[in-house]
DNA sequence: TCTGGGGTCCTAGGACCC
DNA sequence: TCTGGGGTCCTAGGACCC
């Protein structure tokens, strides 16, 4: 079998350092990425929690995800800026544009992280670490950012080593030197070993990646079942997963979900934000040519206590109402009474809408689909706030929600 | 903890059927 | 019925990732 060349590319610090790019080049002196900074999100409506931190920010021991609050204890002077999605989707085409020249089998792995094949592609571009090194200088001055670049013989070890030392740095994690490069490290380094594994493992006497590695997997298989055996396999280097070309695999599921600026405490005002979720979850699901057999409501308490309820259809829709009807049903059957902090809506099961369409000869149906393509395409072309329906009016909610993308409808489809 | 939002995968338990 | 075993489907919840 031929040994497979596979880069790992990762931003450094991806938000914090495409906002201070964008600054610089727009006439700023002052680089965020040379001072303690966060990209945060806005406290007054309850989602100040820290997005991406600079490496100065790292001295303070900030996280992310920790709350700005919490984080500004300890750091008082301490730069916050809000996040601009439109802005890193900019950024990871760029890199994308550049990754192209260098491969034909790049996996887009998330906005920041790309893995690409370099096997037999030595031949144009030199060897690996030659090549990296090129590509990590070119991004740097043509983009102004930094990336670590991990080169190994598959994805686990070069999505590990990429991250051994940053920023502006290129590694190699091969076989041979994980006992050397990869065993010393915290077993919580490792990927797939989260907040809940890491303690379980240090209950056995497990604090690094080479103790797991030289651990009975029979054992771990015994106390984690087959997660044990699957982190026993990374802990040794094996993993065999091909870089898949355009990254996502098929989509499974579309859901979205909002922590809402304050707590509701009755139905009424329940189902309007369900419904403005909903409107988000279908558009979607009508652009990606979906209908969905499964429809779940998820509930977080104002005591962040969390649960969920879910529901098949009888037949496969994409209508927004007929999935409206179905959240507000579920969300009725288990929601127990306590003020909600957060609401989500998610479909799943997911087949074409193709037949669908055939079997709907019932005028009313067709002529609910009809009325959902128009909206969609006015929202598309004007933004969100043009059509929405009249419950919303003088609500202070907005209409239509879904995470990140605000107004930036254009962006939705390159995301998917 | 003054604690986001988008995903995926796995597991356990109950219902139901043979 | 003081009741066996196995398969499948469904649901809820937890863990992980970025």
């Amino acid at each position: 079998m031929n040994k497979r060349i596979i880069f790992h590319i990762d931003v450094n610090s991806a938000y914090l350092s495409w906002e201070a790019v964008y600054r610089l080049q727009h006439g700023e002196s002052l680089d965020l990425r040379d001072v303690p900074s966060v990209i945060g999100g806005d406290e007054a409506s309850r989602h100040g929690i820290v997005l991406a931190k600079s490496i100065p920010a790292k001295a303070y021991k900030i996280q992310t995800g920790e709350s700005l609050f919490a984080v500004r204890q300890r750091c008082p002077n301490l730069i916050v800026v809000p996040p601009r999605y439109d802005l890193y989707m900019q950024c990871h085409k760029a890199m994308l544009r550049i990754l192209e020249e260098y491969s034909p089998t790049i996996q887009v792995f998330s906005i920041d992280e790309c893995f690409i094949d370099y096997t037999h592609m030595d031949t144009v571009w030199g060897p690996p670490l030659k090549a990296a090194h090129n590509i990590k200088e070119r991004i740097h001055k043509e983009l102004g950012f930094t990336v670590n670049i991990g080169i190994s013989s598959n994805k686990l070890l070069a999505k590990i080593g990429g991250d051994l030392k940053k920023p502006d740095m290129v590694h190699t994690l091969f076989p041979e030197e994980i006992s050397k490069k990869m065993w010393p490290l915290p077993v919580e380094d490792l990927f797939g070993v989260g907040r809940a594994t890491a303690p379980k493992l240090h209950q056995m006497g497990i604090y690094t990646i080479g103790q797991l590695a030289n651990t009975d997997p029979e054992f771990l298989k015994y106390k984690l079942k087959s997660f044990g055996l699957l982190i026993w396999n990374y802990a040794n280097g094996i993993e065999e997963s091909n870089v898949v070309h355009g990254g996502r695999p098929p989509i499974k599921g579309i859901g979205n979900s909002t922590t809402i600026n304050f707590d509701v405490d009755n139905k009424h005002d329940a189902h309007k934000i369900l419904l403005s979720l909903t409107e988000m979850v279908c558009m979607r699901l009508r652009q990606a040519g979906f209908c969905a057999r499964l429809a779940a409501v998820s509930i977080k308490t104002n005591e962040f206590l969390k649960y969920s309820h879910q529901k098949k259809f009888c037949t496969p829709t994409d209508s927004t109402m007929a999935i409206y009807e179905t959240t507000c049903k579920l969300f009725d059957e288990c929601w127990k009474g306590q003020p909600i902090r957060h609401l989500g809506v998610r479909v799943s099961e997911l087949c074409g809408n193709d037949f669908v369409q055939l079997s709907l000869l019932e005028t009313h149906n067709e002529k609910k689909k009809r009325l959902d393509e128009t909206i969609d395409s006015l929202r598309m072309k004007f933004g969100s706030k043009a059509v929405f329906r009249s419950v919303f009016l003088h609500s202070g909610m907005r209409p239509v929600t879904g995470g990140v993308m605000e107004e930036e409808y254009q962006m939705m489809s390159s995301l998917l």
